[in-house]
DNA sequence: ATATCTGTTATATTTATATTATAACAGTTT
DNA sequence: AAACTGTTATAATATAAATATAACAGATAT
């Protein structure tokens, strides 16, 4: 697995190594039951705390996309393809959130969004 | 003008007033030349610090929609708000790009995409 | 000229969050 | 038992945001 994480970019290195994870488990490059690297050895590659790792972890483990047992390690959760779309809606909802806030500030009207809208869904046919 | 400041949204309280602000340069309430609250006034009413105020009138001033003078007060940059909205219009094309992009991806109809549009944008009052 | 606005700068502190180091503990596997 | 896993607790550090306070400097009206 290829993890690329920065310090400088404003997010979280846990929130980063999240999306990651999240990341490799949509495209199939980890699949389920794949053991995840350990907390340690992850944190060791990447140089950085396994408390850091441990807390990308978690999150993933909360939002089920993996899960972990004392002892032995984290797995890939089965695939839940409701799950999967749950969370394509939220990027799609933040980027909506983006858009609103944008078009709040730039005195863009709704009616303006709704036909950039139009125009990029449409013209796919 | 009208800024609410909210301390628990995650924006930090510098960018409320640095979006408020734009805000009312867009919609022409602030106009071309008009003197913005001193940094004071506006910390005092906002009962907050005039560092915060001043901080994002740094910005403001950083992105060219206002011109600070020692000793006078900050005053709305002349600017070529068409321009500016055309850039954001390009943003908010490049997001809707992307959200294309995922709902074809993930099977996710345009018609949950304009839902989610709808309950967003409507969430004004 | 001086009082009173304006912005500017410097210092120190507080708060919250992210991250870290370290150590000890607990379950699994070989 | 050794060597892996994850778990928990504590303390420390780093950073950004926001604060309070004080002193300084330019503009302007009286």
């Amino acid at each position: 697995m290829n993890i690329i994480i920065s310090n400088s970019d404003g997010m979280p290195i846990f929130e980063q190594i999240e999306n990651a994870i999240k990341q490799a488990i949509f495209s199939n490059e980890l699949k389920e039951e794949d053991m995840l690297p350990s907390v340690r050895s992850l944190a060791n590659d990447l140089k950085i705390s396994f408390l850091t790792v441990k807390r990308a972890y978690d999150e993933l483990e909360r939002g089920g996309f993996i899960k972990t047992v004392q002892g032995k390690g984290s797995f890939v959760a089965p695939k839940n393809l409701e799950l999967i779309k749950e969370e394509k809606l939220k990027e799609i909802q933040d980027y909506i959130e983006k858009i609103y806030t944008i078009s709040k500030i730039s005195n863009i009207s709704e009616e303006e969004v709704k036909e950039l809208f139009k125009i990029i869904f449409e013209e796919e046919f």
